[in-house]
RNA sequence: GCCGGCGUAGCUCAAUGGUAGAGCACCUGUUUUGUAAACAGGCGGUUGCGGGUUCGAAUCCCAUCGCCGGCUCCA
């Protein structure tokens, strides 16, 4: 354990000692450091409010203040379940306990009048903590199962020193400031309006405009590494996702489905349960299943969901994924090898049931759009394109300045069976994406458990400002849809074979890319993602004639760029292009429409003085086209 | 979905059972401005929505929708 670790870890055995304090009865679970704290999980009828914490906060330092020693002792395991009764903590600790394996040791800490099943370590005496904090209250479950009892988990953190933890909390305020949800209403790039509906984006002028850019850039790089790109629609019958798989398996991830005219008249005409309803969209026919079945050599679709053809219902559903119809753009031709690889790309929106608690601002919604592809190649072909993939994702990542990521390897869980395919394709898959990661340059970590149900994958995920993880670019290996939905190949040997698929997404979905862009720049978008790229300021009334022919000629050449006519002084137009975060804003006066020059004050930089309106314009699209990073914001 | 908190003007917030208010934004006028806020006036509300308690509800109660923090989930 870290000192810092270890000061977090006694932190939580003092809101602990303070907890029972005022309420005896509590029955703790478990009280681990964390990366940004500590918290406690306790089982407690009363419900704590943010008044109770404030009571446990000033009890908490009194025990820092009685400066006790925390004493360690090892015990057998009759012993501990002795000390565990003895003070009326057998509900969550007897079970902590059986956790420890048979002959490892097993150890209490003690300070003061508390002690606690802990394998350690701590601080020595409760003093050591003073800068500390108790932060919120949360519901969580019991081992992190829903079936669990949900208990209280106080949160809270701690520092070494005062002005750490001053700092930190200093720190969590400041990153308010660069929330994406902040900033996107602030700057008006999105909005999510509940007529509409939760986690649905609507995409205002600005954002738009920083969408379309970043469409525009993939497509450059798509079209420089051999790709096609496709429209598909927003809906498929329910059929091809029965032969995809995604239906059933993920249905409690999505939408209902949109049961088709004629089925409905029949089903309201025959009359219908819900449940039978719900039985007969899921089922297929015994031809379908037989087909799949044995495609894939397993029972993918099972007995219980094979119904005779008139008991079926029809129907179509939003489309969950976009492989399916790309599956069927690749089917619909004839291929040889000498065609592969294949390479389907299209901006797909995708929608998918995701719960309500989960829904948050731009990066967890219920309707998407990745900058999807899928690639069809020969088994040989598949590192090859795996490096393609990882390539274009570091050209993105690189062209943004995004360089606080990681990446995550996911491989199969050794002791899952939900995975399809052969042993020996996952092997190849799962070597060929750790050797293509290997190239990135950069660490990454090998994930058990993490891979999808198709194979394995690689994952970039970075952090939004208040430290949770999104994932974003992924890159996957698939040899499972190529074989549900028989897709071939001819060979050099004039025999059919059966092709791979990798599906690869760069920015993962628009608008959770988006939601972490707007976080990464705080709002400070470089030159050419900036909705408005140029503010034109006259200084009067008498210049504003010349901040229009200006304006003209920046328009003509395509920048961004409006004019402020407002009736206000200089120092209020400079102010508001600045809150608007505009990079450049040029300040019009008499010198200036005297010399057709402009006096250019940049967003990073300040005022940068007079220059001719054309060698202005030459630099601004020179910038523009080179995708510029703009300069860090000068400290205030 | 679960636990807890929150919901007042476009935005940030005030009003603890007794006439819904301020600043900014917006509009109009005066001012004609040199690098982060000129001055004055005006517009703007069924206090998320629906019920209830009360002589009287933004305020108390119930229900519902949404948002926030966590938990669970995430092809």
């Amino acid at each position: 354990m870290t000192p810092l670790e270890e000061l977090r870890h006694s932190a939580s055995h003092i809101l602990a000692t303070a907890l029972l304090r005022i309420y005896p009865d509590a029955k703790l679970d478990i009280g681990p450091p964390t990366d940004t704290g500590f918290y406690y999980d306790v089982d407690l009828d009363h419900k704590l409010t943010a008044e109770d914490l404030a009571k446990i906060e000033a009890e908490m330092k009194k025990v820092a203040e009685e400066n006790q020693p925390f004493l360690r002792k090892e015990v057998s395991r009759e012993e501990a379940v002795e000390i565990i009764k003895s003070r009326g903590q057998e509900r969550y600790k007897l079970g902590r306990l059986a956790d420890i394996p048979e002959g490892e040791k097993i150890s209490f800490y003690q300070n003061g009048e508390f002690m606690d099943l802990c394998a350690g370590t701590h601080v020595r005496y409760s003093s050591k903590v003073k800068a500390f904090k108790l932060l919120s209250i949360a519901g969580a479950y019991h081992r992190g199962s829903e079936k669990n009892k949900q208990l209280q988990r106080i949160y809270g953190t701690a520092f070494a020193t005062k002005d750490e933890l001053a700092g930190y909390l200093e720190q969590m305020e400041q990153a308010k400031h660069r929330d994406h949800r902040k900033l996107g209403k602030d700057l008006r790039l999105f909005v999510i309006d509940e007529d509409v509906g939760q986690g649905l984006i609507l995409w205002t002028p600005n954002g738009s405009v920083i969408r379309q850019e970043l469409q525009t850039f993939i497509s450059e790089e798509l079209r420089k590494q051999g790709y096609s790109q496709v429209f598909t629609p927003h809906i498929g019958k329910l059929e091809l996702y029965k032969i995809s798989g995604h239906f059933p398996y993920y249905k409690e991830s999505q939408f209902t489905p949109v049961v088709e005219n004629e089925s409905l008249a029949r089903i309201l005409r025959e009359g219908c349960s819900c449940a039978e309803m719900v039985v007969r969209l899921d089922a297929v026919s015994s031809h379908l299943a037989a087909q799949v079945n044995a495609r894939t050599g397993t029972e993918t679709i099972t007995a219980d969901r094979v119904k005779p053809d008139d008991q079926l219902l029809d129907g179509f559903m939003l489309k969950p994924m976009n492989c399916p119809h790309h599956i069927k753009i690749f089917s619909s031709q004839p291929h040889s090898y000498r065609d592969l690889p294949v390479r389907l790309a299209e901006f797909g929106t995708v929608y998918r049931w995701e719960q309500s608690g989960e829904l948050n601002g731009m990066t967890r919604v219920r309707g998407f759009t990745q900058d999807d592809a899928h690639l069809f190649c020969t088994e040989d072909q598949v590192a090859g394109e795996l490096l393609g993939c990882l390539s274009l994702v570091k050209i993105v990542l690189n062209t943004l300045g995004m360089s606080d990521y990681r990446v995550r390897v996911g491989l199969r869980d050794p002791d899952s069976n939900k995975y399809t395919g052969a042993k020996e394709n996952w092997d190849k898959a799962e070597s060929a994406c750790r050797e293509a990661a290997k190239t990135l340059g950069v660490a990454f970590t090998e994930e058990p458990g993490e891979a999808a149900f198709y194979g394995p994958k690689i994952d970039f995920v970075v952090k939004d400002v208040i430290g949770r993880e999104w994932q974003l670019g992924t890159v996957q290996v698939d040899y499972n849809l190529p074989i549900r939905f028989d897709l071939t190949y001819s060979g050099a040997d004039n025999q059919p074979h059966r092709p791979v698929m990798i599906h690869r997404a760069p920015f993962g979905s628009m608008e959770r890319f988006c939601g972490v862009l707007i976080e990464h720049f705080g709002g400070d978008f470089p030159v050419w993602l900036s909705p408005e790229q140029v503010r034109l300021v006259p200084i009067s009334e008498r210049t504003i004639d010349y901040g229009r022919d200006v304006l003209s000629r920046l328009k003509a050449a395509g920048v961004r760029a409006t004019l402020d006519e407002h009736n206000d002084k200089l120092g209020a137009k400079i102010r508001r292009a600045e809150i608007e975060k505009v990079p450049y804003t040029l300040v019009l006066g008499a010198k200036e429409a005297e010399a057709q020059s402009v006096s250019v004050r940049s967003r990073a930089r300040g005022d940068e003085g007079i220059v001719p309106v054309d060698q202005f314009l030459a630099k601004i699209l020179e910038d523009i086209r080179l995708r510029s990073l703009s300069e860090k914001k000068k400290p205030a």
